[in-house]
DNA sequence: GTATATTAGTATAGTATTCGAATATACTCT
DNA sequence: AGAGTATATTCGAATACTATACTAATATAC
């Protein structure tokens, strides 16, 4: 079991109580202060406490009068969503960088976009630094810090160890973006990030999750007990150079048959281009999917399944198609309870995401 | 990222100190006061305060003086290792009922064992009762709590959702036990409790962890970022139905060539009776081996791989053939991080196991 | 042999934060 | 209007931390 490392004191006592009314201010949209006591199991002076800190501080806002019953009418309050917003960066397409300010909501407010071809290293470093700077001159308001999902290897403290496809390497973007702006940063893996934000503003509602990011390569990212997984070398959900046909193609990695060599866009529209038929295709593609998952499913005993692709055909076979394979293969019970579905975030995942991931550090909500 | 479930209190604090004091204590022989102030980061008055509570409830003792160095000398405190004792009992073979009493330094102290076979349902839990109170009886002090490794789906408060073996189907086994001997109670699978004890006393240090539990069945249990994992539905770690051969022996669950199939040690054994050459059918157990485990292994980027299963010939070699297939099939990165190696906790394993899901549960240890 | 430095441990006062109880408030119901 | 009821705040007690000062016991330098 995990170690405590840190040791405990009055403002630690003071934080987790604080996060429990700020979460519960999360999910409801007015709630009073009796509410807030009855749910959170504080007592009434200690939630008035609370409230009047993050009233004071403008995360919160008096809402008005409840409904009347008998006794003194309650006074709501609420999230004030527009009182912080989150920066959030998605570097993950290797065409267009998206950057946006993101209310606590989890709205879009604004979005900046940049030409991303072809850019990497210092020259990525700084394109991104530009397009946050330009987000964050244009925000609507104050900042609660930055998020932002990368491709690649990212340690829990924000160091790219390795992304290929920027050119970068042992890079401390979280530091680099922290003394340019001034504020907390939060890096995260993309499929990572698509994980969270599925798990925050998903359909499931389960406290385990895997995302699989189909793009130019193949990645995963998992939840295990509501927590982002990282794995003991930070390269958790690298599922796509999984070897899943001895016989198949040779992928870039050098081995012949990683997953990735039949689920990997470019490798889908190729096949496809070349007269194949699409659906078939796709569930080979979706097949291939569902060898590879079987035994980390089974072996997590994760139900909740999530398919993440921009520009990814037939997401509904594919699913189909994994699902079916993973059901031959694996206990029934198992079988029955699992569901792969596609991702329903549509292109702002990762952004939104990497959003989570700093509501999460800088407020312990969502 | 997980939710704050529970309000934060005064005893809170003191709760997470004491078990960070409690931790250090546990992890060495003798520390002066001064010593555990430096190590946890708690103020020495603190750290007295904490010690002189250990102290009363007898769990820490006074040592004497530490190495004389300039200034005055430290007295030196220590776990009493034999002023609690753990009653850990394993229920995973079919044929014996083992139940220990176990002390703090993890050291079995005492043992009852009962022939086991055939025993189901009612009949199984009047036995187990019967052995602990046979330990309970002759203990050699004051009890901490009770720990059992029992085969099946078992939740975390201890309802043994389903073991097949012993004929128990929603036995809330932790109350029954509860009720009869009023201690607390935790009850794990048992390939779980071997993965505690690999965690706790084995020779790996990693805070992510994998046990393969080989016997009549296949299973594992997994501690990720140093937590048991139960999965969605208590059945994470369900490996031996994975399918690793479509043209595979038939499995009793109805499926062909389930790990299960190659890597029961009832299977092992009847291939090398049947004349083949034990090494040979070793090699091809632990091939198959490998291939569950790849995938598994590179989602959840663990690097340490544990075989467990008395009776299981040659596990260096079908651990030294598991990780062959597994290098061939995954990133080269990964592969070579990767050990697959068998237990050498001996016997004793998941009584251990259980030991420490007690000492976790009651002391915050382990 | 004495003064000084150093480390261990305790005692005391102050502070943060929760909790429980009492109280003020403002409404509904009769 | 008066009783009843739920909301919210105030106030004091309790808890357990930190910081600081203090005592104790030793080694070392001279």
């Amino acid at each position: 079991m995990l170690r405590v490392v840190a040791k405990a004191g009055h403002q630690d006592t003071r934080a987790i109580n604080r996060r429990l009314v700020l979460q519960s201010l999360f999910r409801s949209d007015a709630s009073s202060r009796a509410d807030l006591a009855r749910l959170t199991g504080l007592t009434p002076a200690t939630v008035s406490d609370l409230v009047a800190v993050l009233l004071a501080e403008g995360l919160a806002e008096e809402l008005g009068r409840g409904p009347a019953k008998v006794g003194k009418p309650s006074t709501l309050v609420g999230l004030n969503v527009s009182s912080r917003y989150v920066i959030s960066a998605d570097l993950s397409d290797s065409s267009i960088l998206r950057t946006a300010a993101i209310d606590l909501a989890g709205k879009v407010s604004l979005r900046v976009e940049r030409e991303f071809r072809g850019v990497t290293g210092e020259a990525a470093v700084a394109l991104t630094e530009e397009a946050i700077a330009d987000v964050i001159s244009a925000s609507p308001g104050p900042l609660l810090g930055i998020g932002v999902g990368t491709p690649g290897i990212v340690t829990p403290t924000g160091t790219v160890v390795e992304a290929g496809t920027l050119g970068w390497f042992d890079l401390h973007l979280a530091r680099r973006l922290q003394d340019r702006f001034d504020l907390p940063v939060s890096v995260s893996n993309d499929a990572n990030a698509i994980a969270l934000a599925e798990y925050s503003y998903g359909a499931g509602n389960s406290q385990n999750l895997m995302a699989i990011k189909i793009g130019d390569g193949v990645g995963a990212g998992i939840i295990v007990n509501g927590h982002q997984h990282h794995g003991e070398s930070f390269s958790a959900g690298e599922i796509g150079h999984v070897v899943v046909d001895d016989d198949g193609p040779e992928c870039r990695c050098g081995r012949y048959g990683c997953l990735e060599t039949f689920l990997a866009v470019p490798r889908l529209r190729a096949a496809i281009a070349a007269g194949d038929d699409p659906g078939s295709v796709v569930s080979a593609a979706g097949h291939r999917l569902g060898l590879a998952l079987t035994a980390a499913v089974s072996v997590l005993d994760i139900h909740d399944v999530v398919v993440s692709g921009s520009g990814l055909p037939r997401q509904d076979r594919l699913c189909r198609a994994a699902l079916e394979t993973l059901r031959a293969r694996t206990l029934a019970n198992l079988g029955q309870s699992v569901t792969i579905r596609p991702s329903d975030l549509g292109d702002d995942t990762i952004l939104l995401g990497a959003n989570v991931l700093v509501l999460s550090q800088e407020l312990g909500v969502a």
